[in-house]
DNA sequence: CCGACGAATTGAGCAACCCTCATATTGTAT
DNA sequence: ATACAATATGAGGGTTGCTCAATTCGTCGG
């Protein structure tokens, strides 16, 4: 009829959402110890409770595995980064300065999983490339957009070139800092962010100079004339 | 007697040298068409027409011997990059300009090469991590303290920043360029490379501003000066 | 409550492959 | 010519990702 008994109230779909995440749990674990080589996919398999055969049921192979991983904490992130900017004040300038600050300070604290992130892109995958940080991405385009929206930002600007600026840039940065001592890395952070935000601006907000100096002098040349004028 | 008969009038150390040169192309090869994953240490070993066993009398395990292909194709951008800013203008921002597009165009040409290089940085190494790209760095870094020598550039820029502000954004960059279609790519590394220019130099050449602004004060003096001549 | 059928799970076994090491070959000095 | 060291070989050991025939579990109709 339906409806039937389940043990523990659980409908069939609640029990098999629950291996899945224990599987994941049981793999993020393994892969953040030994990384995708050093993982063993009988010992995850025994941390989830499950026989290794069961793995093959939910994910294709081991980097596919890893793949659910890596995903599935990118959508984390990238709630968060929303959060960030969101929390900001509401000027394009300020939160892309939080959305920077946040994302250099992700690289540093959850480095381990970003660092398997990124080892996944060299990974040939047998499936097509996914591409679980288009979302987290978007955060960035928004903000951009935004501020282009406002006149605050240049329309000249090439969203893409800032993306690969900013995310490039923050991921080597991260890098340099994971090298340096504790006390030393907060530092080391605030400068980059510092120094990213002005090179970010000189390109969203064009030569400044331009476009105010001439304002200026005209006005002080003209304000002369009409002196001129009066005597 | 010291000196002994050779075969084939070669040294001992230059059969030995042959050897590991046969080695290592076939290496590459074999890494290049199947990633470190894919390669087969068997197929490596018919390729430089040697015995399996062979390959580890020269090289440790696997990864060892990619480095070795790794490393050495690096030593030989070194160089390469050590001509192009050599060949540029004698000016530091020519100079700068000049080895972002030398590396841009790199990324772009020699990419399955130096995709080896990226995947081999998160492998973790049974040996302490090497690093072949920091002479390939020093690059950067000896057009940068030539411009702050000269006075072109601020010497409150942090070097360290710009490294990874410049070989990050251009990795990513590269990456973007690749995705697209091959009429297309030119167009974008010359933007690429505009953009990151300003941002670079925005940086290096701290704010404008002062330098203008005597410029309107000395307009100024002078309207000053019609004025009073005025009365 | 029973029996039966499909879905889900298991884990022993297979195949692939890196690396070792006992043996063989080559080179050199006396 | 002989002994000895250096170098090379490749069959076999050991590990591990993945498959699939056998088994258990869950859900119905009767």
């Amino acid at each position: 009829m339906g409806q039937s008994l389940q043990k523990a109230n659980q409908t069939k779909r609640e029990r098999i959402t629950e291996r899945e995440d224990a599987i994941v749990d049981a793999a993020r674990e393994a892969f953040l110890e030994g990384g995708l080589r050093g993982a063993r996919m009988a010992e995850i398999a025994e941390r989830a409770g499950v026989a290794e055969g069961t793995l093959y049921l939910y994910y294709k192979n081991k980097s596919d595995l890893m793949r659910a991983v890596v995903a599935q904490h990118w959508d984390d992130l990238t709630r968060a980064a929303h959060k960030a900017v969101d929390e900001a004040d509401d000027d394009p300038v300020a939160q892309l300065e939080a959305l920077t600050r946040f994302h250099l300070n992700l690289l540093v604290t959850d480095w381990p999983l970003l660092e398997l992130s990124f080892s996944l892109t060299y990974i040939e995958g047998d499936d097509p490339p996914s591409s679980y940080k288009r979302d987290y991405v978007i955060v960035l385009d928004r903000v951009l957009r935004r501020g282009q929206d406002k006149g605050v930002f240049s329309v000249q600007a090439d969203i893409r070139v800032l993306r690969d600026m900013l995310f490039g840039t923050l991921e080597y940065a991260g890098r340099s800092a994971l090298l340096l001592a504790e006390d030393k890395r907060r530092e080391h952070c605030d400068h980059s962010i510092t120094t990213l935000m002005t090179a970010m601006l000189a390109v969203l907000q064009g030569p400044q100079e331009p476009t105010q100096t001439p304002d200026v002098m005209d006005r002080l040349e003209s304000a002369v004339e009409r002196l001129e004028a009066l005597s």
